[in-house]
DNA sequence: AAGCTATAG
DNA sequence: ATTTCTATAGCTT
């Protein structure tokens, strides 16, 4: 077995974000949010209400879907009777036609299968999906039927209880969709919710007479559980999760959860991302020169994934000349993070406490991170010499006494630069300029102007009161072109080596040694094989097993 | 703006 | 089943 450690997430990466296009690309609102690599929610509303609007009542069976609005021949032909793909519940009665949600459900589904299709089709990729009228529905019945399976919640409208054939709105499809659901599987009841919740319903009295036995014979909590016991409500869901640092209005929230209610919008395409950050997790990290050492990876990394995500071709065709590709920031970050994850001293019985507290500190991103021409190495040095060096200092001011479990740099606050950042219709374009002509004025030295090196300095000094710290530098140095040409590669995670496994001999912990340390590495005495000293004690228990 | 928590994949 | 590496949103100071 070959154990690697770490990951090459850039592949993943590539692929998702072009999966992704692919779907926009289909929308006509560009509300495509993304959920991590592998989710999309895509509110078609419009496209769906356009279609409606096309059918023909008396020949529903033989319907056209018309996937652009301009143009009536792009599109498939569909039976606009029947839900396309499974439905939940399995049984049900007779579909209204005559109902416009339910209409749309099944001019969803046939979107949707359309799509699958597609996807498969020209990408070769399966999907599984969930076909309803909020993220919080869609999310939860998309979970059925998988893999390349497609679910639509039938009357997901709390006004067509009756529909159904339930008076009772209390027991509506959708309340006993919900019902079935751990309280902690409802999207947006994480953990700590869910086990407020829990805790609160499970020390009341067990209510025997309702089906609800708690105090050690139950420890389960469901939606149903949570949505009849006695009093609950938005204002009781207030006093057990409310306080302070959480979420103002969280019990409504909650309930609204609770009973399949989610008007949150999809998000609209994002072009860049609004944090990028890198970490990485360490058994044992106590020395500076470890550190140095670490940080000057993690920069690396950053600085490649800026490239990737933040740089953008600009074509210069205006003569149809074929000059090399130019680059460009489409964004620039504002702030640059540092956090790391301190490992708690351990307790007096010798036990570990683990916490996953991060504490972090960010000051401003430094001009010479937009550097185009300087060779990456000198830019990663700089960094981290002149600015993550000075922050990790303001973090862990004690010299020594620290072991780290984690340590993370990112840049936030992306200030997307004008033109294309894709500005819808209901934007006033011209006061967007004026207000990013504000912001970029730091950045307006371009690269050719590169302002001089400047130390890391805290953000706060940078906007004290009288003005004496305002950054008002001169560029120095002489232009050499923007061209980047091979000093942008794809993926960060691919340079990463394993060097946090080491542990450190004592006078290893030292501060400024330049050590140029290799991997120590051992032969095995019984088979011969070559590995890092940390893999050998594995490696022993394989041979002890192995006989 | 900065630091932190909660939630998610 | 658990841990790692990201990402976003929202609160407090």
């Amino acid at each position: 077995m070959v154990i690697v450690l770490g990951e090459e997430l850039g592949r993943f990466r590539d692929a998702s974000k072009a999966l992704y296009k692919f779907l926009a690309s289909f929308t006509w609102s560009g509300k495509v949010e993304r959920l991590g690599f592998d989710e999309v929610f895509m509110d078609v509303s419009d496209i769906v209400d356009y279609n409606r609007g096309l059918l023909n009542r008396n020949d529903l069976l033989s319907s056209f879907f018309q996937l652009d609005r301009k143009d009536p021949t792009v599109g498939f032909a569909f039976d606009a009777t029947t839900i396309a793909g499974h439905t939940c519940p399995k049984e049900f009665s007779p579909l209204d036609l005559g109902n416009p949600i339910c209409l749309q459900l099944i001019l969803g589904s046939h979107l949707a299968q359309h799509l699958r299709w597609r996807l498969d089709e020209e990408k070769g990729y399966t999907c599984t999906v969930g076909i309803s009228t909020n993220k919080l529905l869609s999310k939860l019945v998309g979970n059925l039927n998988k893999p390349r399976g497609q679910t639509t919640l039938l009357a997901a409208y709390s006004d067509l209880g009756s529909y159904h054939g339930c008076l009772n709105p209390k027991s509506s499809n959708v309340t006993v969709f919900m019902d079935d659901h751990d309280i902690g599987k409802v999207p947006g009841i994480g953990f700590k919710m869910s086990q407020k919740i829990r805790d609160y319903i499970l020390t009341r009295p067990p209510q025997f007479e309702d089906g609800l036995i708690y105090g050690g014979t139950k420890e389960s909590v469901s939606v149903y559980d949570v949505r009849n016991f006695p009093g609950m409500g938005a204002e009781l869901l207030e006093q057990i999760l409310g306080g302070p640092g959480s979420e103002k209005g969280i019990g409504g929230k909650a309930w609204g959860l609770i009973n399949g209610q989610d008007d949150t919008e999809v998000k609209e395409v994002q072009k860049v991302p609004s944090q990028i950050s890198i970490e990485d997790s360490y058994i044992r990290l106590v020395a500076m020169s470890q550190v140095l050492k670490e940080l000057r990876m993690l920069a690396t990394s950053l600085i490649k994934r800026m490239h990737t995500d933040l740089l953008e071709n600009v074509e210069n065709d205006e003569l149809g000349t074929t000059s090399p590709v130019k680059q460009k920031w489409i964004a620039f970050p504002k702030t640059l993070r540092l956090s790391t994850r301190p490992r708690p001293p351990l307790n007096a019985d010798g036990t570990r406490t683990r916490t996953f507290n991060r504490i972090s500190t960010s000051s401003r991103v430094p001009q010479f991170l937009f550097s185009l021409k300087e060779p990456m190495e000198t830019t990663v040095e700089k960094l981290v010499q002149e600015v993550l060096i000075p922050m990790f200092k303001r973090l862990h001011p004690q010299a020594s006494g620290w072991d780290l479990s984690l340590v993370n740099i990112g840049v936030t606050g992306m200030v997307e630069t004008a033109s294309e950042n894709g500005d819808g219709e209901g934007r006033d374009i011209g006061r967007m300029f004026k207000r990013q002509d504000e912001v970029l004025k730091q950045w307006k030295v371009e690269d050719k102007n590169m302002a001089p090196d400047e130390p890391a300095e805290r953000l706060t000094k940078q906007i004290g009161v009288n003005g004496t710290e305002e950054d008002d530098r001169q560029g120095t140095e002489p232009s050499a072109g923007n061209d980047v040409s091979g000093s942008v590669t794809n993926g960060s995670e691919d340079t990463l080596p394993l060097t946090q496994t080491q542990s450190m001999t004592e006078d290893q912990v030292m501060w400024e040694d330049e050590d140029d340390e290799q991997e120590v590495r051992d032969r095995c005495q019984i088979c011969g094989a070559v590995m890092p000293a940390f893999a050998m004690a594995a490696h022993e228990r394989f041979h002890d097993l192995a006989d």
